[in-house]
DNA sequence: TATTTTTTGTGATTTACATCACATTATATT
DNA sequence: AATATAATGTGATGTAAATCACAAAAAATA
């Protein structure tokens, strides 16, 4: 963990960026950086916490715990500030934040950054955008989750890893089968044989964790359809 | 519709309530109040939109439409923000608010509400927190519908009535089978089914859209266990 | 390298729930 | 009041996907 300098840094948050010299000096100094491995907690559920993570680079997923198990609900790439609805209300997390990828995060005071909110209305807008952003994109995953067979979301979720995590149509998944399976809301084994099918209609091409997708359009439009 | 006088309007929101007296001759002055029927559309998806719902009184459901149909993502009681993330980004809605019940609503002009945002951080504050609120209790919704079967979900939706809408172990359903079947994710045969079922147990008592909660203790019961 | 532990694949079985089909009851319209 | 229209209940049937069961492969550990 080391103090970070935010005026000099290169991986200023969108919101960041509208701050003030002095009010970059005083995020620098209630703000500490950290590295985190895959599989380390970032922020735990029920823990206190008196920090915002503004997380630089990596991805993460967010967890939270049931009625049954504990659940992923979504994975989050940096950058993106993390915990902002668990830590503003009040100081108890509702919900996890893991690693999935190395990451590094900043550890932002809380009390610094109200302080932030309320003299930088620019910083404060940009914020709330983000917020909004979170609430329409969990909407859509939502009636997704509803409206769509798992074939459908499994399919969704490789474009997302494509097109939106890894810019490339072939990557490794950060995921085991069992993740992955939380991820689409379904288990283990169907995501094991959805994936086998899609492979076996040349869709994609699947050899232990890399993934490859063939045929974007016919994933799209299964993705889509159902 | 009429304008409204925020000055001494009696229903001011918890934001509003932080505003000063010249804020609030502002907003005042670019509100407009309005009166909806039950399945009158308040805002609808995909229309441009200039402005945020302050809804005052009355119950709402806001729809979405998903991969196969429109689907009730939630119910929203007064005293709320309404179209906060549907407007603030883009000027296209997201998705739909239509009265369920009798509603007011305060049409706030969003150049207005951007300005009072930027004017005082009280108030930012107050509709940062209302966005942060719903967001954890959107993913609380997500995994309870993963993880909870129909029965659990229903039974989740029947006390929802009572302690949060309602207040009370007896009312009326402001919906029809078909939309409480959305509501809960499942068929409106389903749902008449178990209504039955829940009925049949004494669980609850039903008649038409009349609900008595019979067994508070074991309606919590199977919404928690599923 | 050998051994344990974890992860993954795949068949067989079960099940919660959707869908279909139709009767019945309410509500709206003429 | 008569008719049309919509909302609801309920049985029969079908099915997507969970669960169970176990083998195979991969990764971690000794």
């Amino acid at each position: 963990m080391k103090n970070a300098s935010c005026t000099v840094c290169m991986l200023k948050s969108k919101a960041a960026r509208s701050l003030q010299h002095s009010e970059l000096d005083l995020l620098g100094e209630s703000c500490v950086q950290a590295v985190f491995e895959p599989g380390e907690t970032i922020f735990k559920q029920g823990a206190l916490s008196s920090n915002i993570i503004y997380l630089q680079t990596g991805l993460v997923k967010l967890t939270i715990k049931g009625p049954q198990r504990v659940q992923i609900m979504r994975l989050k790439k940096a950058p993106s500030y993390l915990g902002v609805p668990t830590t503003m209300g009040d100081k108890i997390n509702h919900y996890s934040a893991i690693a999935v990828e190395r990451c590094t995060a900043c550890f932002i005071d809380i009390n610094t950054f109200k302080e932030l909110l309320k003299v930088n209305p620019a910083f404060s807008y940009e914020i709330m955008l983000e917020l909004c952003r979170n609430e329409l994109e969990q909407y859509q995953r939502c009636v997704k989750l509803v409206q769509n067979q798992v074939y459908g979301r499994l399919a969704a979720n490789l474009l997302i890893f494509a097109n939106e995590i890894y810019n490339s149509n072939e990557y490794d998944l950060p995921l085991n089968r069992n993740d992955l399976a939380d991820l689409v809301c379904t288990s283990r084994e169907t995501v094991s044989r959805l994936l086998a099918e899609l492979a076996k209609e040349s869709i994609i091409e699947v050899e232990g964790k890399h993934i490859r997708i063939l045929d974007n359009e016919r994933l799209e439009n299964i993705s889509e359809k159902g």
